[in-house]
DNA sequence: TGACGTCAAGATCCG
DNA sequence: CGGATCTTGACGTCA
């Protein structure tokens, strides 16, 4: 059983992807970005393995513009070790990685061009997997497409085209159900005809329901045949629902008791769970430390490291409590622990509270920092707290950026691997 | 034609 | 000039 996250690592230095504008697109502005988006990735799985986490999807974005022939650099040839390096690294941590095309890839399109495009993208996905000389458990995950007003046609349509395809791409395609065409059922059919494996997603089959008297763990059960020994363990996508937003959309965080009563379902089949949300590795770190039976108290310490400061900002009184909680290095009290701190970040937090956090993270500096970063922070702190702007959100953040600046500058690593500077 | 989703890159503005 | 903020891109489908 792995829990992994999607694409990008939110607040841990080194880990960004970037892309690039089509007219930027030149050979020596795609070698520099490819090249550090090369690094960014390494650091990522460095950062995966440290804490625990086995399983990640990679961006579509490493190489930008990869399926595209406005990309005309050799890549494939270019970062060939560089990509067998990464890939060595993945087979030594035992890490599972996937890669997940976009909406806009669509194999099963009416206009032969963009179906063409698309059998393009895929084969772009097989060249990084396969330069990492990555096994078949590695998959790449596709929705079916469009219904063009007659999803029959439409789906005789995706088996056609997925016939046609390479072998490479046959050994890690996977399908997966989407949230408003294509339901689980329908991805079911198509794959037991093509013996496909499916990704079952529970936010996207709340979204797009075939019957609503079926349970998560009863369509889990019915994808797990569809997997094979070759296939490697099952793989679903699990995400929770934001209260705030419209059906389908992903939750900021992951409630654990939420998860807890998903993951004690499932938890006796073996499957690798892929969390879609917003914040990322900071709820695979949770989720992990949640169901793991081997973690010790420092795992909570560590985390505590990166959340104190977050929660200083929203209550002072959560704050004291979690210290206190975490005193006992013989106990490991993971659940009171973690809905302690997201009580504390779902609360408002107050001028004082903040102010609070501000002169915590301040006092790292005060002592080396110039005149003039003195001066600022006083008047950024005044201008937060006579709370005069029409935005005072926004006044703090003004604060918080000026605090990472520094902790950049002056390499405070206790700070920039919080997640204070992250976290709102 | 614009919404959808996604985020940083790019563009523009401001002091 | 640097920093802040606003806009665009890149993709295909569907209302």
């Amino acid at each position: 059983m792995k829990i992994g996250y999607a694409c990008l690592t939110v607040s841990v230095p080194g880990t960004d992807i970037r892309g690039c504008i089509a007219k930027n697109a030149n050979n020596e502005n795609l070698y520099d970005i490819i090249s550090m988006n090369l690094d960014s990735l390494m650091n990522i799985l460095i950062y995966n393995v440290k804490n625990g986490i086995r399983l990640f999807r990679i961006s579509s974005d490493l190489i930008p513009f990869g399926s595209s022939v406005i990309n005309k650099l050799e890549w494939q040839k270019i970062f060939k070790s560089r990509f067998f390096e990464i890939g060595e690294y993945i087979r030594n941590n035992q890490l599972r990685v996937s890669m997940h095309p976009g909406q806009y890839t669509v194999l099963n399109s009416l206009n032969e061009d963009v179906a063409k495009r698309a059998v393009d993208d895929l084969l772009y996905h097989c060249d990084v997997l396969d330069l990492m000389e990555c096994d078949n458990s590695c998959k790449i995950i596709l929705h079916i497409g469009g219904a063009y007003d007659n999803k029959q046609k439409a789906i005789e349509r995706f088996k056609e085209n997925y016939i046609k395809l390479d072998a490479r791409i046959k050994k890690r395609l996977i399908i997966e159900n989407d949230d408003r065409i294509f339901n689980i059922s329908e991805v079911l059919d198509i794959a037991n005809q093509l013996k496909i494996p499916v990704v079952y997603d529970n936010l996207h089959n709340y979204a797009n329901p075939y019957d609503e008297s079926i349970t998560d763990l009863q369509w889990i059960k019915q994808c797990s045949s569809t997997w094979t020994k070759k296939d490697g363990n099952q793989k679903i996508h699990y995400s929770q629902q934001d209260k705030g937003k419209k059906t389908g959309s992903h939750s900021q965080t992951i409630s654990l008791s939420e998860f807890l009563q998903f993951y004690r379902n499932i938890s006796s089949s073996d499957t690798d769970i892929m969390l879609e949300v917003k914040d990322k590795n900071i709820s695979a770190v949770k989720c992990i430390n949640a169901v793991s039976d081997k973690r010790k108290i420092s795992a909570l310490e560590d985390e505590w490291a990166r959340y104190k400061y977050s929660v200083l900002e929203k209550s002072h009184k959560h704050y004291l409590e979690i210290r206190n909680l975490i005193k006992d290095k013989n106990s490991y009290p993971v659940m009171e622990f973690y809905s302690l701190i997201e009580e504390a970040l779902k609360m408002q937090g107050s001028v004082n509270s903040s102010i609070n956090a501000f002169e915590h993270v301040w006092g790292y500096f005060k002592d080396k920092a110039d005149d003039k970063e003195k001066k600022k922070i006083q008047a950024l702190i005044e201008n937060y707290k006579s709370g005069t702007s029409v935005n005072i959100e926004n006044d703090s953040i003004k604060v918080k950026s000026f605090l990472m600046k520094l902790s950049e500058k002056y390499n405070e690593a206790y700070l920039l691997n919080s997640y204070y500077f992250y976290l709102q």
